[in-house]
DNA sequence: GATGTATATATCGTATAGATATATACTGGA
DNA sequence: TCCAGTATATATCTATACGATATATACATC
């Protein structure tokens, strides 16, 4: 799914400036489920305007910077459509914490602890957010809940126990 | 997390080529963690090498193309160590599916019911695929495991509410 | 008065993904 | 038997994406 199609994806919702196409991935029923950002955003937005995609008009703001605000042509809708239509990539998930917890055995045990922590408080601030805010799709905000309600209960039963595990391994290794 | 440091990691695990590291982010235990291609992982291995923190040795093999097997040297221990104790990113998850599920309205039903039943089917092979090997580090494995089970569920027990709004949907905007 | 946050656009360099090229060997089906 | 597909193995190329940075104004907070 590249930059472009994100775009005319957020901007077939309503009318849109790049800066709130980047908030809509930050924010709102988005969020979680993809992520992009402004280096891709305005480049994807200069040529879907070329390609007739979507139309620009800028709009003066008081006490504000100028705003481009793009709305979806009929061609517009047709490519997400068809864009849209393409079988979907594989689910990737990518986790630095993970990788390091894989390597967990090569540092200190306070810090593993204290990464358990952080990634636990992580999960349940954005599990807190996500439950205030209901998501214009309920599906898929209920999948993003689900998804991260199960890391985080994991995470909190589990952190004890591989705790114990990491230090009996190293009085193991220390034998 | 860049690639230097995900090859460094598979490396101190155990000498391995270009190969293998890559198979380790597709069949072992860093599957579902950490993707990574050869477009990235040969220059970084190039890389290493030229800082000292891997060493290659040429393999010639028997009815096999030639191996170029890499380990890990002191320093590089030590890159990794300073690596993984940097703050780790947050943990990313990317669906071009629950993108697509998002506009699920602009699209056919039988269509958006293929690609439900296209996603559960991953989901469930993958899980099995998970469930069978063990992994090694049986606390990210048991993680990956949680959330891609919380993932299946989810989307069997959902599936046929989110058809029905999607139709439901459809016969007001008919009407 | 200084700092930080929010709005808003834009670009630059590096890193990454994905496709492709090359080569050999084995396996399974037509 | 031949052909296609898969597995082993390295390497590179291009287009895209990421993350940092620059610029500018306004407002809140300390």
């Amino acid at each position: 799914m590249d930059t472009k199609t994100l775009c005319l994806g957020v901007i077939s919702l309503g009318a849109a400036s790049g800066y709130e196409i980047k908030k809509a991935f930050e924010e709102d029923g988005l969020n979680h489920i993809y992520h992009t950002s402004y280096g891709s955003i305005y480049p994807a937005l200069t040529a879907l305007t070329k390609e007739g995609l979507v139309v620009c008009s800028a709009m003066a703001q008081e006490k504000r910077p100028d705003k481009k605000v793009y709305t979806i042509t009929e061609a517009g809708r047709g490519a997400l459509l068809t864009a849209l239509s393409a079988p979907p990539a594989e689910d990737k998930f990518r986790s630095d914490f993970l990788f390091t917890m894989f390597f967990a055995h090569l540092l200190p045990p306070q810090h593993v602890a204290k990464l358990l922590d952080e990634r636990i408080a992580w999960y349940e601030g954005n599990l807190a957010k996500m439950e205030s805010s209901q998501g214009c799709n309920a599906f898929v905000h209920g999948m993003g809940l689900a998804v991260y309600r199960s890391a985080a209960d994991y995470l909190k039963s589990h952190r004890q126990e591989f705790l114990d595990h990491l230090s009996s391994a190293d009085k193991l290794v220390a034998e």
